[in-house]
DNA sequence: GATGAATGAGTGTTCATTCAT
DNA sequence: GATGAATGAACACTCATTCAT
């Protein structure tokens, strides 16, 4: 994605700090005079090259959905046996290295911004829309070699991708500091059972 | 709960109007100055209740808690039998009502805030683990009477909740309008089977 | 002065109040709110009893000059010998006592409100005019015993009580802790040596 | 001092309409946005160059020293005799252009200050010092030069800056428009008495 | 490509004060 | 005699942004 000429270099460079400030100082902290200042430029800068704040916020979307998509696809990228690829997903979405990928503050902004932000809200609903494909190919592809017995591939998708972000979200209120570690190999085996039995309490 | 002075009944009011200022415009729109606007009164006037606008917030957040307790309470109050104690709970967490008691823009700038403001945390960590034990004390009891199994009464309490959460945090971004009405039977199911058969898949 | 009902001495209450929180926080932060919290009372009922703040201000300036004039007659009360009551003036305005009499944030507030409000400013004119006067009899007299020879008693009067009060500005920016101890005799000394031989310089 | 981009230029030009309207509404009524008003400026133009209100008084203050200092070492710039250079220092700090080179209302603004800013208390003792340090040396070389018979330079320095301050604050009060006109070379008289006859009254 | 000048709306909060109770 | 409700102006300061250089 995106050009590697001077510009595309150096607004990237501008949303890497974008996000340190959002996460250490939250959304109504990160304004573009304390960008700037963390950068050690001045603000008029940040301007220059996104125009208005709304395309920064825009752009540091997708840097953070960019983060997301090149984790889950360079894991699954050399595996070919259709289990194995199952079994990645579920320990990329249960595992510790996805929740820590993007700080909770930045994402959470970005989740809160999209209540009043269309364009923030479409395209965290195409990301995760697109994990839904993902994980349904997959679940179908495992069904049809009869190692699981998914009788509908997308509400079990849902139900998953959903338990993974409560989890996540239930973590930042009451998590001590071990709970995930914990829960991990447990929800995955509850994910499993979700997919071996789905025919079960239907 | 608060007494019946008129200081109680103005601040209630006032309540009442930042949440709905804060439901129509974020939480970058629920200003003092347009709280006051939106009530026909002086900025000042907020202040003079509430001192600083932390306060303000943090009132904000035990109405909604109060709001979530009083559901709660009220619908499980008059009901003595174990299993349909346990329905009912579930019935709150996966059902519509639940979700639409409180407006979700509201509710997730209350989550936000928590990331940065120690007393909202803990507020709705409160919250959470009281849930989460009224839960337990119920599922306890079932499988004393022997209506289910559950081995980890408090995994999954952690579970359901997440669950809960997760399924709205998902639809938030992704709903359609019927999404979660055709989710929630299929969720109540779900969790009965975590109940029922958790001592499988561990 | 001042009766001694009810109200009369809630008023003195509230003005030392005033002068406690002047001292401690200056000017800027001697609002009529603070001084209420700090006697523990609610705003209105200084404004109750004194109608509006520059009234407070006004009655703080004399409440402070009584006490300068307190310390004045008291200490001279009781003695008729000339020399011991000019002596003991000389005492006054270059002791500890005397700079240490008011606070100087205090008085100091009250110089500066002078110059933009004729009222206190006309008090404090009353009140170094009635230091002068004083000073000025008992200059004749001693003149007129032979004790000392000063031609123009007011000059002198004048430069005594500007000595006295420009130390006092002196030490407040540069004094460290001692020097005005150490000045005091000195001071004295030069203000003897300027009522005797006052017929020199001229 | 001070460059001379544009800058410096226009900071210059805020601080003297700071000093302007100190000068004319005291320190109350020095707020930024009636130094904005005043100079036709919007508010935040002055926190542009200042960042804060107390950095455009503490370059009001060093504005306000620089002038006193200009005046000093102009004035003394081209004597070279001692005898002329001690009695220039005594006609400026005696004088009435000295008094009237910095508006009593700005001045005073600044002395009330210094006591609850230390920055400010800095600057002016840095400058009493230097006007001390100054008077200390045409003090010696005088007395070197058999001149003037002064025992502890010191001490009369401070004495004669303690007065000329002293005269100044005894003025504002009770001064009609001549007394210090009058007065000027009278305590230029006593001054040099100090000077001469610092042997006695010890 | 980067900086500085300037704006104007907006922030939460404090202020002295009035009025009713 | 004392408190609380309410006001409206003011405060220093931050915001995103525009324009000129």
């Amino acid at each position: 994605m995106a050009g590697k000429n001077k510009a595309d270099i150096r607004k990237r460079e501008i949303l890497e700090h974008f996000y340190e400030v959002l996460s250490n100082e939250g959304l109504e902290g990160a304004s573009i005079a304390k960008i700037a200042k963390h950068m050690g430029v001045h603000p008029s800068l940040l301007i220059h090259y996104f125009k208005t704040k709304e395309e920064m916020i825009i752009e540091l979307v997708d840097f953070m959905i960019e983060l997301y998509w090149e984790t889950y696809l360079s894991k699954l990228r050399e595996i070919q046996d259709p289990a194995k690829r199952l079994d990645t997903l579920l320990n990329i979405l249960f595992g510790l290295d996805w929740t820590r990928l993007v700080d909770d503050t930045v994402f959470y902004a970005c989740y809160y911004l999209s209540f009043r932000n269309k364009r923030v809200k479409q395209r965290l609903s195409n990301m995760y829309n697109g994990f839904k494909e993902l994980l349904i190919k997959e679940i179908k592809r495992c069904t049809k070699e009869g190692i699981i017995k998914t009788k509908d591939p997308e509400k079990v998708a849902i139900l998953i991708i959903s338990l993974s972000e409560g989890v996540d979200f239930y973590e930042n209120i009451c998590g001590d500091e071990h709970l995930f570690e914990e829960l991990g190999q447990y929800l995955k085996g509850i994910a499993l059972m979700l997919l071996e039995k789905d025919d079960r309490g239907m």
